[in-house]
Formats: structure tokens, sequence, C-alpha cells
DNA sequence: GCCAACGTTGGC
DNA sequence: GCCAACGTTGGC
């Protein structure tokens, strides 16, 4: 079992707003970058685990635990001609965008924001993806201790 | 294959 | 709104 972190603005898409869902259950839909896409394609498998990330924010903060529900598999947006995230390079046969679901877990007793993450010698010394320089992944990977770390800080 | 130009992300 | 850091595109 792995651990990973999804980012999501939250006036495009909340924790709360997974937790409206039917289901609590959502596509993780609209990855258009390749190195994301391996991870959706490859390494990301139903029974994981991630943190649910606001981005772009009044405070950037963790604010919660999904659970991964698919494998990954196609992203059947990129074959919407009227969808936003459609690419016609991408087709049912041969397609180059991947999604898994994911469902809502638990909301944190307390947001964890990224300035107080950043304070954390435990994470920077850890090379967490997250306050990592320069990273702009929407998914990245966390390891099992950075994940009970940032746990204990909740 | 190089690299300039452009687009996007996301914290601040 | 600014801007640093990346990623992508396309001419050559």
């Amino acid at each position: 079992m792995n651990y990973w972190l999804l980012k999501s603005e939250p006036d495009a898409f909340s924790l709360n707003d997974l937790q409206s869902r039917p289901n609590q259950t959502e596509h993780w839909d609209g990855v258009r970058n390749y190195q994301v896409r391996n991870m959706l394609r490859d390494d990301i498998k139903k029974g994981d685990q991630a943190f649910f990330y606001h981005s772009s924010c009044k405070v950037p903060a963790i604010v919660g635990v999904v659970d991964i529900v698919s494998d990954g598999y196609p992203d059947h947006t990129a074959f919407d001609a009227h969808s936003k995230y459609f690419d016609a390079k991408s087709t049912p046969e041969s397609p180059r965008w991947y999604m898994v679901d994911v469902a809502f877990h638990r909301a944190l007793k307390r947001e964890i924001p990224l300035s107080e993450l950043k304070q954390q010698a435990f994470l920077l010394d850890s090379d967490f993806a997250l306050t990592r320089k320069g990273s702009r992944l929407s998914i990245m990977p966390v390891s099992v201790d950075q994940w009970r770390y940032i746990l204990s800080l909740e």
C-alpha cells in the first residue's frame, strides 16, 4: 500500500465537495501532465490512501484523507470534444491520459498549512515533494514515514 | 537535438 | 497581480 498527496483548488473542487458527492466518490480526471499520468497509470492502486491538499487559496493546506478506490484507467474526458480536457491525440484505442477514482475518508482534525509543513525539519530532511522548491506536480508520492509524521501534527 | 517563446502552476 | 519555476511547442 502506498501513500500520495492530491492537490486541488478548493474553488474548483474541495474536500467538502468530495464529501457531498454520491457515494462520496469522484473521478480524479483532467490530469494533463506526463509525470503525473505515469503515476496514475502505473503506480497508484486501489487501496492506497492520499492526503487531500487545497492549493491556490488563502491558506494552502492538507485538509483530509481520501481512499483510492480504483486502479488507473483511461481518462474519458480526453475523448469528449465538449470537455475542456479534450485531447484529440488521446483515443480509446490508445489512451494518452489516465485517472483514478477517489473516495472521501475523513477530514483532518485541523488543517495543516503549507507554511507549517515548511518548518518541519523532518519533512525537509526527507525530501518531502510538496515542500521541495519548484515542485508543481498535482499528485506526488508520500513515504510511510512522511505520512505518519504529518498525521502526528494533526 | 537545441533553444527561444509561450503557457501554466501556485505561493505570496 | 507578480513572478519564479517548470513544461510544452515548434522552428531551425
